[in-house]
DNA sequence: ATAACATCTTAACAGTTCCTTAAGAGAGTT
DNA sequence: AACTCTCTTAAGGAACTGTTAAGATGTTAT
């Protein structure tokens, strides 16, 4: 996670350098809003959060969270000043920080909010699994983000291959978890593999002689 | 904008309603942790922002916000407390609340903190959003705002599936909270569905051989 | 109490989806 | 080449759901 920390008071940003690091943030310190925006616009850096400062030298972090929010960008502020009157709150707050900490603040009440602020952004991404980019839901599966809905027999074929995503499932094994002893015929397997393979892409290999066994990765 | 707060003092009560109808916002009050939950999980009622006091009768606060966010919900949560220690504040914003804020608060800043959450919200939108636009109600539902007549079977089978909203209900759960064990044939359940299908709409999804879903979002 | 009405359940038929089998073509192995 | 295993396709039937209507049951108004 990259901070971006825009403060002149040294003590603070001593403070802030020490603590965010031993928390695993990577941090990046500017003293005046103009080379923060410069390292943002003109270079492209790209932070996850930023402590803006709002007493500095030159433009503001009140006008510096402005121009942030004028330009589409909208990365989390969080905004720290010694300014404890309500008028100054609701100035930051409304110039687009979407929280605001006066000093002097408790170190871990500040960790506490950047996680509330961080949460929120991640509650975005919900993450398939990684490995397969296949996962077996009620209706069907998340295949790649993009839902895919399934029979039953093929949900519970995709199933037992995905928990053995990697390995080799003999047509046994899929016969004996799947059909559960039914008296069928093992051409069955065939079929709802292949349309498995419509469904969800080459991601069942057939390893000859043996069984299918679920690709790890992304295909192609 | 629909609010809920959740706040058993009625003096803060009686001044936050004043100001958030003044605002613009539609108010929904509740006076225990409980009595909100009920209202989301088991009616589907649905809120833009919640401002949630931490000492409730019964329920605290940070339990209920701990709550909320393990069942998925990821509205935005102020919370609102007398209880100024660091601790206190940390526990808040890590049980998944995204603000803080202490009594006495500024009307004003409460107001800034709160156009700040709903801010973010919008930037954040992207989230597959968990709506179903049906909320259950005593004389029926009231659907996209518009309310709807049902009959006790129609509500409670409604109600179930609100419950579940996103997941899929087999037959054999709905006649088991439904019916409780009597004796009723298998196929009532498609009729009912069927009865709520002309009244609400298709957002009643079939999942064959498996049971039903109450889809999210809007049926277009 | 009776009529009028609303609701619930069952039954029957129609329609759909799904599963299995079978069979020829294709691919891999010896 | 001969053999074995797999892919692909199509068709019949099984299983499930949609839909409708009628009788049973319960509720309200007169």
């Amino acid at each position: 996670m990259r901070v971006a920390v825009v403060e002149d008071d040294l003590s603070i940003v001593n403070l802030l350098r020490r603590v965010l690091i031993k928390e695993g943030f990577s941090v990046r310190e500017f003293s005046t809003a103009e080379s923060f925006l410069s390292a943002v616009f003109d270079y492209g850096e790209e932070f996850d959060v930023v402590i803006l400062d709002v007493m500095l030298p030159g433009l503001s972090g009140v006008e510096a969270c402005r121009f942030l929010r004028e330009k589409g960008c909208s990365v989390p502020v969080l905004m720290l000043t010694a300014l404890s009157e309500e008028e100054d709150k609701v100035k930051g707050l409304d110039s687009g920080a979407d929280d605001y900490l006066t000093k002097p603040f408790g170190i871990r009440e500040l960790l506490a909010r950047l996680r509330a602020l961080l949460r929120r952004r991640g509650a975005v991404s919900l993450s398939p699994d990684r490995r397969s980019g296949v996962v077996v839901t009620d209706v069907g599966a998340l295949v790649d983000g993009k839902e895919v809905k399934l029979t039953r027999r093929e949900r519970e074929l995709l199933k037992v291959l995905v928990e053995n995503r990697g390995k080799v499932v003999s047509k046994e094994e899929l016969l004996q978890k799947v059909w559960k002893g039914e008296a069928v015929s093992k051409r069955v397997v065939d079929v709802h593999v292949k349309h498995l393979r419509d469904k969800i892409g080459d991601r069942i290999e057939t390893v000859w002689g043996v069984g299918y066994r679920l690709v790890e990765g992304t295909p192609e």
